[in-house]
DNA sequence: GGCTCTGTTCTATATGAGGTGCATCATAGG
DNA sequence: CCTATGATGCACCTCATATAGAACAGAGCC
């Protein structure tokens, strides 16, 4: 679990630490069950205060991406394969993204190429070993 | 130019304005050449202050989606139709949508979903009137 | 030239968010 | 008991958000 934040960046430093995590999930580098590193610690190794951590830590289990307990720490509880999404995640999701896509459409951008892009990251993503059977895997 | 913005919700006014704006010009309420709102008017209507509307704006100007002139107010320059984007938008614009994506993966959307899901939001914006003639034109 | 409408700029103020630091408590395990 | 961990609370600072008032500048119109 590597992490590397922008301190200086416009975006919240405790909002980094949850995007990056997210992502480490959605890539599968932290697969339910896997323990993230303390807050304490991982406050050391980032150079920021624990409580920032924390803050990271508690929006990803308000997400219901992450478990915390006393002693075992932040775990994660869901990823690709955990099924379904929660009910009512889906809307605020959505309407973030008619804003992301508005965006690219207002840009210039060709519906096309916005649908590919997004394809070329989520198989940047997804090794394609989630959904069947793989290029060059075992079937 | 219908605006209708949330005051109380988590995300700033000048930021909602500068989404509507943005999703407006993506479905073609706002195509190239015509006017919003003035700023002392706009912030009449939402009942919030013109420093506000104004900071809204200047957002989408340094995007490059609005030009403002002393007289003619803030008219839209650049929409679906105005060619490839600006340089360098591409890469922060791929950064957001990458973990806008991480979050539905790691949420249990299949990337399938998460496709048709962009699908749908595009084709509600883009009649597709905008690559090559359209219904009613001529050719 | 005056008048008005527009954006621009400046100052000021109040409220909240972001981030840090220190201290303390609670719990689970050796 | 001792230690590592998260949880909680408090104080503090900086900066973003939002409002408010005032004055300035350009562009169009009578």
């Amino acid at each position: 679990m590597l992490l590397s934040i922008e301190p200086d960046g416009p975006v919240p430093i405790y909002q980094q630490i949850r995007d990056r995590i997210v992502e480490a999930i959605a890539t599968g580098d932290a697969p339910v069950g896997s323990g993230l590193p303390a807050t304490r610690q991982l406050g050391v190794d980032l150079g920021i205060n624990f409580h920032t951590v924390n803050k990271g830590y508690d929006l990803l289990r308000q997400e219901g991406l992450l478990r915390i307990g006393r002693k075992a720490g932040a775990v994660v509880q869901r990823d690709a394969t955990s099924g379904p999404p929660r009910p009512g995640w889906e809307e605020g999701w959505t309407a973030r993204m008619r804003t992301m896509l508005a965006e690219a459409i207002a840009q210039g951008l060709a519906s096309e190429e916005i649908i590919v892009h997004c394809q070329d990251i989520i198989a940047g993503f997804v090794p394609a070993t989630h959904y069947g059977p793989a290029v060059g895997e075992a079937s």
